[in-house]
DNA sequence: GTGAAAGCGCTAACAT
DNA sequence: ATGTTAGCGCTTTCAC
């Protein structure tokens, strides 16, 4: 099949070690001239090095796990590639794996990149957050996202979930709502749960209705979003819902889901925010071209990008280091879906409009 | 680290060859009471097999490399799931890397994806094709999506690409528009000049205009989408475009700019479908989910990852047989973007409402 | 500064 | 039906 390293130290006349050193820059030193024609060998060869047999010999894969529930959501997707550009800057290959919010899915990609050796892994929290007590496990740097696992030997890095859900239905509030919707993911999802922990907690402080007939639980996508709002403003007259109104307004744990809810309205003859605001979570790209554009609570997935990265690359050079946890609070990012009236038609620069609080606040724990 | 196949027959009382045939199934039979045996053994020590050690060994990774411009684009996203689902299926595991449309990128990805030993490549276009002249391609599977590669070593299924943007165009035509503006991605990228060539050929033969005053070229995102229309339709006045009109309807390459269309449209005051009437391409769900729907010419992604894993997965069974050579036609899903009148306010099932055509029809030329 | 050689964990051909 | 053994291509310790 293809060159290999002892056809190179051959035609430089030189041992296989030689080539290695090279190649790896040690351990251990070349003479300039040794290098010089170690390195034209390879040139003319056209020599490149199994990376396969290094790894097996090394120990190492240069490569990290990536686990997320899907990259159909634009979170997930900027999250991901966030996180693969800073890895691949530092000469790692991301193996990623879309649990699709499954347990088993979870599980399975777990275990083919541990097969694989992988030297590190990040997870975005999911479900089941790999309890899989697998013993390769404990040995290697992981870095969760978007949760604080109990087991304190993972690093993580995560929201105040529900402290930003809190803010962003407080935001719908001083715009005089009350009947306030929750739209959710899948309640088997540990994040969505924090998220309408703090839109029932904020509700209750505000001495609004909090009550269940007020939660509608969908998958995650414009399909799930569109539903639950059509299945929420239908419950019109319903008596759990005081004086048989419909909501005026909706939270909704995710930008995707938003998207489906204010086409919903739309589809229903319903303005936005007029008739019915709506605020999302996330922060995506995406969420600046919606009509009108979505207020929505933000995370910064460069900035958790970024800092993911740097724990991990520190566990993967040496290893015991005590875990990394800390927990970012979002910024409200200002569109027009929550009733605000900025940048009246005919302006400009979308989605990244004013934002409430400084980007972004960090609270640490360190454990 | 782990526990080893050694162990393993030590503890059963075999030797390491058995527990290799117990694993892999073969390639010799193992008495049902030995088989046992080693099973149990495997079970009570939580052995996994080395997967690197395994692919050194018999010069198979079980992985197909997978380049893509990005999965920002809902396009790719759903197109790389597609893929990643089958190939998981298979007993295969996807190695990703963007290329951002950029040629050293798409180059890096592939030279790591190579020195890693995958099984197979699938390649989204993009720019290079990889003509990177490496021995190792030669002799891997490799399919091409959305472009028909010169090199006919590889096999490839693509779209009718010009042909579907003719339909698009058409159909804006028969809505009775003839100033029709093309938003287009970078001017780089091949699919997208064969999408231009198939506006300006629409546009020639209905007699309307087809001049590069009213094309514009912008990055593939939602802000490309946007500043493209509005630069679109700033133009009016300009001698250039006929009467001094501004386009009354957008032909867009790709969904997400269509996004960014729509919605500059709305902040320039403009109505969809009344004032401007946008047609996009790709058929992403997002598509169903703008207000109003967008009109699209759909791929069928799932059908094409459908083929190219078969495809794939038989020339890595057999290598050597002769490239698969298809082209598929995509179909005009039908929202209210470009003026139709379907399903009004109350209706339900967006996005996958009327198609003009049955999906997809799909045109041989086997090589 | 360089060469020789022992494995990393596995597969499969060659034994019995 | 099972055991033995020679590598896959590389890294690194040990000699010189």
């Amino acid at each position: 099949m293809g060159v290999t390293r002892a056809q190179v130290a051959q035609r430089a006349g030189v041992s296989p070690a030689v080539v290695s050193y090279v190649i790896n820059n040690g351990p251990r030193a070349v003479a300039a001239r040794t290098r010089a024609a170690v390195e034209a060998a390879i040139a003319e060869l056209g020599y490149r090095p199994n990376a396969l047999a290094s790894a097996l010999r090394a120990g190492s894969s240069q490569s990290v796990g990536l686990l997320i529930p899907t990259r159909t959501d634009p979170f997930y997707a900027n999250l991901a590639e966030a996180v693969e550009q800073r890895l691949s800057a530092a000469g790692y290959l991301v193996l990623a794996g879309n649990t699709y919010y499954d347990r088993s899915r979870e599980e399975r990609y777990l275990r083919t990149f541990l097969d694989r050796r992988i030297d590190a892994l990040i997870m975005s929290a999911g479900i089941s957050l790999a309890a899989s007590g697998d013993p390769a496990l404990e040995e290697l740097p992981v870095v969760v996202l978007d949760a604080v696992p109990a087991d304190s030997l993972y690093s993580s890095i995560a929201a105040l979930e529900s402290d930003d859900a809190a803010l962003a239905v407080e935001h719908l509030q001083r715009h005089g709502h009350t009947l306030i919707g929750c739209i959710a993911g899948p309640r088997n999802v540990g994040v969505e749960a924090d998220r309408i922990r703090g839109w029932r907690r904020q509700q209750t402080a505000g001495g609004a209705p909090a009550g269940d007939e007020l939660i509608a639980y969908a998958e995650t996508s414009e399909t799930g979003g569109e539903s639950a709002a059509s299945a929420l403003l239908r419950r019109r007259g319903r008596p759990s819902i005081r004086h048989g109104r419909r909501p005026t307004a909706f939270f909704v744990t995710s930008d995707i889901q938003a998207v489906g809810a204010i086409y919903a309205c739309s589809e229903m003859g319903l303005r936005v925010p007029d008739d019915v605001a709506v605020v999302g979570f996330g922060g995506t790209r995406r969420a600046g071209y919606t009509v009108p554009p979505l207020t929505t609570m933000r995370q910064d997935v460069e900035y958790i990008a970024d800092v993911a990265t740097r724990e991990l690359l520190k566990h993967i050079k040496s290893p015991g280091q005590a875990p990394y946890r800390s927990r970012l609070r979002g910024n409200l990012v200002l569109g027009r879906s929550c009733g605000c009236d900025l940048r009246p038609h005919g302006a400009s620069e979308p989605g990244d409009g004013r934002t409430l609080e400084a980007p972004p606040q960090v609270t640490r724990d360190h454990v």
